[in-house]
RNA sequence: GCCAGCUUAGCUCAGAUGGUAGAGCAACUGAUUCGUAAUCAGUAGGUCGUCAGUUCAAUUCUGACAGCUGGCUCCA
């Protein structure tokens, strides 16, 4: 038969297949030898579409063409990476005998694979597991498919004592499985697989975490090896080394020695402490996001932090929500601390009745909200239990959700624009146990997908996964070293208008309800500060620095200078401070820069002879001498450069 | 909450098969007055996470608890 046979550049060749050849076969007749070499899989395309086969397999009769799956393609990446999962698997039993085997998924960053062990694994053990997957890629052993009939591969498992396997194969709905055959170890998998072990070739064992069978934690604890894979050593290397970065840039690190942040675990778990450069840094931010809702047509309010548990109750907090709460006592009634705003912003709407022309109303709040959050996913800054949410509930009437939706989106483009990050849009839609009319539903979602599109922005629909009273608008960000983080959320709710019986007269002079848009850009400011930390790496940009300048004298003959240029600086708007301290100016630059300060400014007798400072950016680069007016412009331009994009402005004092 | 590992000076970490502990950096003091990433010297700093148990003696062994780290579950 003929097929065309695509190479890595894209281009196709036809070639001559003859009958009962595999598809590794058609590669190796229109492919270079270094092509062929790299192939892990083929991609093979007929009129039923495409998918990915191993070499072995027959080519399909219907083939219209073939094409390699390399590791330079996702799919192959991940082809590798589960292969590795599968060696890793064959060393396990192979030192470890005893261990059963459950599943071993590649993932973003690598693969895993979970067992059932007497003694789960440390990272002690993973040298010589790792040793071990060496030897099986030294040998170079195929991958051997093969298909059994279902209830024969049940049977199979069970006898080996693989009742996990057996399980999982008792749950697919299908006649026959295929099953793998990597040495002694054999696997229930769909594959493909890489044809021979030895083509792993750049692999690394990580860590060992608990995981619970089938992500349950009714379930068994199974003992969990994280590793990763790539197509060559480089590959590999250059991954290792982002994952050294993320660490020098941990926001826990960063935030004690920046002077930012820190925790006092052992009598407030899971709750910052802001040190005063944090806060600084933080009330900027604060105050910017004031400023930027009031322009943007929001009201700024604030609730209570304790409210009776009868309002809870009337929420649905009550039955939902409480395990995370606190609750406190006074005078005989239970109060609980709230775990979100939006119960405030009901009691604040319903303070008067509203007229259709007053919407939408979009009331904002910095809203300082705790939530027992269970002990193991305390994280830094990342996941608190005392945290302060960016929060906003829209009330507008149903024709104005979709436009108010847009302005949401506009309003988180422009911040994560403004901050650098870029993003990617999520919908998630009606979950199976939800609340709420089909039609309302239909409303909510369509006006969210609708907005999306208007904007012309790509997204992607996560099915059954908004909350349940309502669909959602989530955006995840990716940072400067490439890691994903979810801030904004959209959420739409017809619960609570309806459980705090909110209203409003129309145009017709009958009440009718509002529909609620429940959002956060920034998520709240704890995580969001965390991830900006991580971010930056700690050299904030100039308009959040808490120190934006120091000034450096180079002997205490400077000092009196120091100081008065220190006054004419902050006096110009800058924030500034001065190192008085008895050291060489080398010493001082060092501590400086390891400050991550944006702008150093150097004063010796030459500058007191001139009258201004010396520039050191944070870059190193020197900037020269300037006057204290020009380097206080300077800084004051850098400090408003990034908002120009956006239209909007930043003003601090 | 669950699994594993961990907890010694402000930070990073040594250390003793049970006889109450060190280093570097930071801090403080003094000398030095120096031009763009570390001047020198000295001083001080610890109930070895907490509470029990074993022991003549526990920071070391045992147990419980708390917290942290990596995951799971969850999530702003």
């Amino acid at each position: 038969m003929q097929i065309s046979v695509i190479n890595a550049g894209g281009e196709s060749g036809s070639v001559e297949v003859p009958s009962g050849a595999s598809c590794g076969d058609a590669l190796k007749l229109g492919l270079s030898g270094k092509q062929l070499r790299a192939a892990l899989a083929a991609r093979v395309a007929s009129a039923g579409g495409e998918r990915l086969c191993d070499l072995s397999a027959p080519l399909p009769g219907d083939a219209r063409s073939v094409a390699p799956v390399t590791a330079d393609d996702p799919d192959g990446l991940a082809l590798l990476r589960h292969s590795v999962s599968h060696i890793m698997a064959a060393a396990v039993q192979r030192l470890f005998p005893h261990a059963r085997v459950t599943i071993g998924p590649s993932i973003d960053s690598g693969f895993y694979y979970d067992f059932d062990v007497e003694r789960p694994f440390t990272v002690e053990d993973l040298p010589a597991i790792e040793e071990e997957m060496r030897r099986i890629a030294a040998e170079d052993v195929p991958f051997v498919r093969s298909e059994m009939k279902k209830a024969d591969a049940v049977k199979l498992f069970e006898s080996r004592g693989e009742n996990y396997k057996a399980e999982i194969i008792g749950g697919i709905d299908a006649d026959t499985v295929s099953l793998y055959r990597c040495g002694e170890f054999l696997d229930l998998c769909r594959g493909p697989h890489l044809p021979r072990t030895g083509l792993a070739k750049a692999f690394k064992l990580l860590s060992v975490a608990g995981a619970y069978w089938r992500g349950d934690e009714k379930n068994p604890m199974l003992s969990r090896i994280y590793g990763t894979a790539f197509g060559d050593e480089k590959a590999l290397k250059a991954h290792l080394e982002r994952l050294e970065e993320a660490r020098r840039r941990d926001h826990r690190k960063l935030g004690r020695e920046l002077d930012l942040f820190c925790f006092h675990e052992d009598v407030a778990p899971g709750m910052s402490f802001w040190l005063p450069r944090g806060m600084l840094l933080r009330t900027i931010l604060e105050d910017f996001l004031r400023r930027e809702h009031l322009k943007r047509g929001y009201e700024i309010v604030q609730g209570p932090q304790i409210l009776r548990r009868e309002l809870w109750e009337k929420s649905g907090h009550y039955d939902h929500y409480r395990a995370n709460m606190y609750f406190t006592e006074i005078e005989g009634d239970v109060h609980g601390v709230k775990p979100m705003n939006c119960v405030g912003h009901m009691l604040i709407y319903n303070q008067h009745l509203h007229s259709y022309r007053e919407l939408p109303m979009r009331l904002f709040e910095l809203g300082v909200v705790h939530r027992h959050e269970k002990s193991g996913t305390l994280h830094g800054l990342l996941r608190v239990r005392q945290f302060t949410q960016d929060d906003a509930h829209i009330l507008c009437a149903p024709e104005q959700l979709e436009e108010e939706i847009i302005g949401v989106m506009h309003l988180s483009a422009d911040l994560m624009d403004l901050f650098g990050f870029s993003y990617r849009i999520f919908i998630s839609t009606r979950p199976d146990d939800s609340i709420g009319s089909d039609e309302a539903w239909e409303l909510a979602t369509s006006a969210l997908i609708k907005a999306v599109e208007k904007e012309g922005k790509p997204y992607q629909i996560n099915e059954g996964d908004g909350a349940f009273y309502g669909p959602k608008i989530d955006i995840k960000v990716t940072d400067a070293i490439g890691r994903e983080w979810q801030l904004s959320t959209i959420q739409v709710d017809f619960t609570l208008p309806e459980r705090f019986n909110l209203e409003y007269v129309g145009q017709d002079g009958e009440r009718h309800r509002p529909v609620m848009v429940h959002r956060a850009i920034l998520g709240s400011l704890e995580r969001f500060i965390g991830v900006l930390t991580e971010h930056y790496a700690g050299a904030f940009p100039t308009w959040l620095a808490p120190v934006q300048a120091r000034i450096l004298n180079v002997t205490d003959a400077q000092l009196d200078y120091a100081k008065k240029a220190r006054e004419r600086l902050a006096a110009l708007g800058v924030r500034v401070e001065v190192d008085t301290r008895n050291e060489k100016l080398g010493f001082k630059v060092r501590e400086a820069q390891l400050a991550k300060i944006p702008y150093i400014l150097v004063v010796g007798d030459r500058e007191v002879q001139d009258e201004g400072v010396n520039v050191r950016l944070r870059s190193g680069e020197n900037a020269g001498f300037h006057t204290v007016e020009d380097a206080a412009a300077m800084i004051r331009a850098d400090s408003e450069e990034p908002f120009k994009r956006g239209g909007m402005s930043y003003s601090f004092s």
